[in-house]
DNA sequence: TCACAATACGGACCGACGGTCCACATCGGC
DNA sequence: GCCGATGTGGACCGTCGGTCCGTATTGTGA
């Protein structure tokens, strides 16, 4: 066996119980699942649970992972407008809307590792890439207003305010999309008003 | 006895709870303080504590809503600029200053209501209170961008964005509220740009 | 093919938690 | 001082995340 990889079984329960946290955290929603639930559902013992992934903490990333890898995978290296080599707007508003999909997608698993580890939106090392990246795109459409831009889009794009303002609220995902959209268009009388027309109804 | 009043020994028992659990949640931080350590602390039984507050979210409830009912008094009937009665730019700035001393200074209480309550932050009757009154001061002063401008600032006044910047990035506080008053400022070139100010740290 | 060391397994077990229960103590109107 | 109403405290409960270790499986080198 070559040093450092893993055995057949391991591999085998390693991937069992990746699906099952993975469909059981998608069904009764991440909190509700005690690690227990995962080991019975994957066939498993809870030992070998914790001995693979360490913590449940480490079990949500490790779910969570393979899907922001694959998006990685098309921002660094995909085609024109998310990849390298397109318009910088495009490349922009491309991005934005990977990012509203991804967040929107896996606000569950993002907003049980939120809870698990406090500012882990801003201060884990996977999303601290999403948050340059972010950056990077707007300082060459907003040379201005880079830094207020990232701030203000990276915060309507936490999956707590947008499982906010779509669950609770009842806004469509589409009018979240179009205001992200309008806050960065290099506007005309500067990045305010457009989420108005996003936000209609009133906040009170 | 009056129907409905509480016993002598029930309302000492009260006190002494609230008091022990405030200065345990504000040594020691709510998530690490058990309620039978509330319990010892406050010279109590643990089924004193549940019987006087039903469960754990209500205390951190109970041990918040004194000092939110201070402020709102001053909202509601002090003096201008912060009461009613002032000029409408006056009253917006000294709410916003009241909202930040008070998140800030309860932003462990806040946050550990948050993490038990999905969405306390927005949903809760009382905090619907400080939106609310929010949207009706900026509504006297950018009867445009109500709507806009009540989002962007609740969003930056959530306690764990204001514990980020702050405790996380190393923002000065009195840069945070610079940021807020430039924010409501009715403004030359609309609401952008003013938060780079604040910002000037690279996000990235 | 086989022996055996390295690796993995699983579920009994642990300590801590929030919350309940109820035999007993205290209060206060009469 | 009597006595029903009210309050008390801590043993107890179910559940959780996490650990431990005797046993089973794997794969390699001979």
């Amino acid at each position: 066996m070559v040093t450092g990889s893993e055995r057949a079984d391991a591999a085998r329960n390693r991937a069992a119980i990746l699906a099952a946290a993975a469909e059981l955290f998608d069904r009764d929603g991440v909190e509700q699942v005690s690690m227990n639930d995962i080991a019975r559902a994957a066939g498993v013992g809870k030992g070998t649970i914790f001995r693979r992934f360490g913590d449940r903490t480490a079990l949500i990333e490790a779910v969570l992972l393979p899907r922001s890898v694959a998006m990685r995978r098309l921002v660094d290296h995909g085609p024109p407008p998310l990849g390298p080599g397109g318009e910088a707007t495009d490349a922009l508003h491309a991005y934005l809307d990977l990012l509203l999909d991804f967040v929107w997608e896996n606000r569950a698993l993002i907003r049980a590792l939120e809870h698990r580890v406090p500012h882990a939106y801003y201060a884990h090392s996977s999303s601290r890439y999403w948050l340059t990246e972010l950056a990077r795109r707007l300082a060459a459409t907003h040379p201005q207003d880079t830094d207020y831009l990232t701030y203000i889009l990276s915060t309507a794009l936490r999956a707590d305010v947008l499982d906010y303002l779509i669950s609770v609220r009842g806004m469509d995902p589409e009018q979240v999309r179009a205001g992200l959209h309008r806050l960065a268009v290099p506007a005309a009388r500067g990045p305010g008003a457009p989420l108005a027309d996003v936000d209609r109804r009133s906040v009170s």
